[in-house]
DNA sequence: ATTTATTAAGAACAAGTGTTCATATTTAAT
DNA sequence: ATTAAATATGAACACTTGTTCTTAATAAAT
């Protein structure tokens, strides 16, 4: 993963910004090249076009921690932790909405997935099956040892995900109006701690003798 | 709610369906003209601007399916049917999504999400918002008639609504694609069935006397 | 049938678009 | 210090943009 500096960076800083603040297609390149203080031309000295600043960006997305809600862990070393592993990704979500450059690239994401097919086989392939996927995978060691309920874990997984996808929408939705995010930022925990009390298996109450 | 005819519609129509597909910037007034077959001049015969022919279907928004999950029925009338009443809310979306209309109008609403504060007003208010509280006064009388359990209402409309608008932006994508949606259409009933199931207040088994 | 709106066409305009070019300035390497 | 490479400038180009204008065709109203 090649790391920009200088000029470049504040290129790629500053057209990832207002990609996610208007869109591609609005934004212009003398635009950019204002806001860095810099002349039009001069852009063209670290990108060949304007597509392939949008090239970086998506390239860039692929190792954002929107697609590592899992820090590389492995299914079968979570598993055990049961509610622990849920309220673990619940908080990278909130994590994530507090770091500003994931932010952007999620604002970015939403903001071109339906004209961008480039970035709809990323966003299904290596945000949305990656983590489903490995989610299921999680779920279904739970079962086999008993922790939770038996069902579908590819559902189970979908069912558990899309609260979480939701309330990252809602926070950037509200962060593009200045508005406050905090009441949201705390629903992530609150899924994690509902869904887990609704899959888990009570344990059967102990007789007492006296 | 006035209805358009003739040309005007599909001026309309055709618009929609390329703010949809590429956006409101990246489409041009020749696009719009060159798929009906008539000059862009004409255009201005009908709509004022492309800025009014925004406005238009913003205006739509207000009347479509997308904000009337509900049907205006109210609270007190519908949550006495349980299971059926989220059942039914999940079908609403299902239908949504065969609906083509409806579905180039929610594509279209969260293409231009990110870079329209109108819009975002519209979808908090009048998508989101409505639909959550009237969701959370359902979920709200279930509990004093102890169908549900005791939580924070609004919590769990949260929860109910969440995975209901993340399976319906999974379709759009997917038929963005041409693929299949087939899958993702059950999830809609599969969430209510899951959902009502983990909030039920269970009988208590009755003790058999022999 | 004649008048009057309504809608269409075609050309044109002014502004904005991404991009290129020749040239100057700065930075790095010898 | 000199050379070579990288980066900046400012003007220009070719093209597209939304919109307007004049004029012609069509439809509605008298």
């Amino acid at each position: 993963m090649k790391k920009f500096t200088g000029t470049k960076l504040k290129i790629f800083e500053t057209a990832l910004k207002l990609f996610a603040q208007q869109g591609y297609k609005a934004t212009t390149m003398r635009q950019i090249a204002k806001e860095i203080g810099i002349q039009q031309s001069a852009i063209y000295n670290h990108f060949k076009s304007k597509e392939a600043i949008l090239d970086a960006i998506i390239e860039q997305l692929s190792h954002s921690y929107l697609i590592n809600v899992f820090e590389n862990k492995e299914p079968q070393d979570v598993y055990k932790k049961g509610r622990g592993v849920l309220k673990n990704i619940a908080n990278i979500f909130k994590l994530m909405t507090y770091d500003t450059k994931t932010d952007l690239l999620f604002r970015f994401l939403m903001q071109e997935l339906f004209n961008n097919s480039k970035l709809r086989v990323f966003y299904n392939e290596d945000f949305y099956q990656k983590n489903v996927k490995k989610l299921s995978a999680i779920f279904f060691m739970m079962m086999q040892d008993e922790m939770i309920e038996s069902m579908d874990p590819l559902f189970l997984a979908n069912e558990f995900f899309s609260p979480l996808f939701f309330y990252q929408l809602q926070i950037t939705r509200l962060k593009a109006d200045n508005q406050s995010t905090s009441a949201a930022a705390t629903l992530f925990e609150k899924h994690a701690e509902f869904f887990w009390e609704k899959i888990k298996i009570k344990e059967p109450k102990q007789e007492t003798l006296f």
